[in-house]
DNA sequence: CAGTGGTCTAGACCACCTC
DNA sequence: AGGTGGTCTAGACCACTGA
């Protein structure tokens, strides 16, 4: 490995910045799996003699890959590769809180999940071919004792290959923490949608609201390294003591 | 001015890197008007000797501020106060898509506007006595020929004096546009609360929908510097044709 | 051409964590 | 004490803009 970096590039048309290219190289590892979700990278200055560069070189790279949630900096201790397993991953990717108080804690209660093959709409969605292999989930979130989240997830089989029931009920873990333990899928990025539906019967009845309640559908495309889609969800949130919160900056 | 930074800050507990000091008088002078919006601040090295550090200490200041959207830097132009001018601002705060296609030109149009005092909410909401004297506006916003987002919107009075049906009309800009040139209050940052709720008589008339549709409500508190809120606002957006669109990172 | 931001380096020192 | 990331500096050179 190691192509050496380019360090000029005038007239060239695709020039990109040294720390950028280190950027790619450590993305291109993360892609790799080199190192998993959680651990350690290489300090700063391995890195910098491993690529031929000065450390702070290497530090503008991750700085920017700190900034994107790739990576996480903690001074003392190293570098580490970001996980969904911490809290405050978790509610980046899920944006409900309680109109009053704190929110309890979430309990995800699988309803139903099976395979099936890929519609014109999932394919186009996930770039699979049409007929392709998927996965389907229906599930409830809970926040106490009150549902109010009810998900209908497509993954491709391909990625999640022993997806099933079992899978879920033997795993505590939110679902995108099992999707990079267990299948070293990690989901870095998502694209949402939202509107304003009337509840149909599946919905109302897994929320617990009369048919034709106002919901907020929240239609979810997410990606995972080199923005490849690697799942589609609609969400059907019921938002009478909850509501979907967002920073705009 | 030009309170000569602290180098050093053993043991203190409120130590603050020379950097996040730079930007904290960077910051007052956006607050003070120095320089207003659209307008070139000092170039990196004037601003170096102006306080007496170092050009990479000044760039990493500003590095900060450019990622908060504060300030825009043009490669051998210079840097900028941050407008809501450009379009790509104008998005950041309005969520808007269309389902199918580009998004038509908006049309802001204004229905009424009148001079209250705060209630207990409003009041609490943009940090105000009771009673206090406050704006409020209702308009609808248009895509091509189709109402999309009905707004009630509450300002408080002593930042928007002469606020009113005339000023709106004679005026083309985006609202944030508006505020930051007529009124020299810019928008940094906004929080917002997400529900679907059923159409009621005005919002169901102002949008063209029945009453009883799904609407998505969008409850929004801006903020200017140094996190004062400055505007409530309450959006009900038809998301017959259209979307609220989110990217989760 | 001069002036701006953008990149890259090398080295010093600080703050934090672990042993 | 020795490692990590975090800050700060000084200086060189590149890339872009506009007169």
């Amino acid at each position: 490995m190691n192509r050496s970096p380019v360090r000029s590039a005038s007239s060239s048309p695709t020039f990109s910045p040294l720390y950028r290219q280190i950027k790619d190289l450590i993305l291109a590892s993360l892609e790799a799996r080199e190192w998993g979700p959680g651990d350690v990278i290489p300090s700063e200055s391995e890195l910098a003699q491993r690529f031929g560069v000065s450390q702070g070189t290497v530090r503008k790279a991750i700085d920017e890959m700190a900034a994107e949630n790739l990576l996480v900096r903690r001074q003392g201790k190293g570098t580490f590769v970001a996980t969904h397993s911490d809290p405050h991953s978790f509610f980046r990717f899920l944006r409900v809180a309680a109109n009053e108080g704190e929110l309890p804690k979430s309990r995800s209660v699988p309803l139903e999940c099976w395979r099936a093959r890929a519609g014109a709409d999932v394919a186009r969605t996930l770039g699979l071919e049409i007929g392709a292999p998927i996965v389907i989930l229906r599930r409830v979130l809970y926040f106490g004792d009150k549902p109010v989240v009810f998900d209908e997830i497509y993954l491709p089989a391909a990625l999640f290959p022993d997806f099933s029931m079992d899978v879920l009920t033997a795993n505590d873990d939110s679902l995108y923490r099992m999707f990079e333990s267990r299948y070293g899928v990690r989901m870095i990025r998502a694209d949402e949608r939202l509107r304003a539906v009337a509840a149909d019967r599946a919905s109302a009845t897994a929320l617990a609201v009369p048919e034709g309640t106002p919901l907020l559908l929240v239609e979810r495309v997410a990606f995972t390294y080199g923005d490849k889609p690697v799942e589609w969800r609609r969400g059907f949130y019921s938002t009478e003591n909850h509501h979907y919160h967002n920073e705009l900056g």
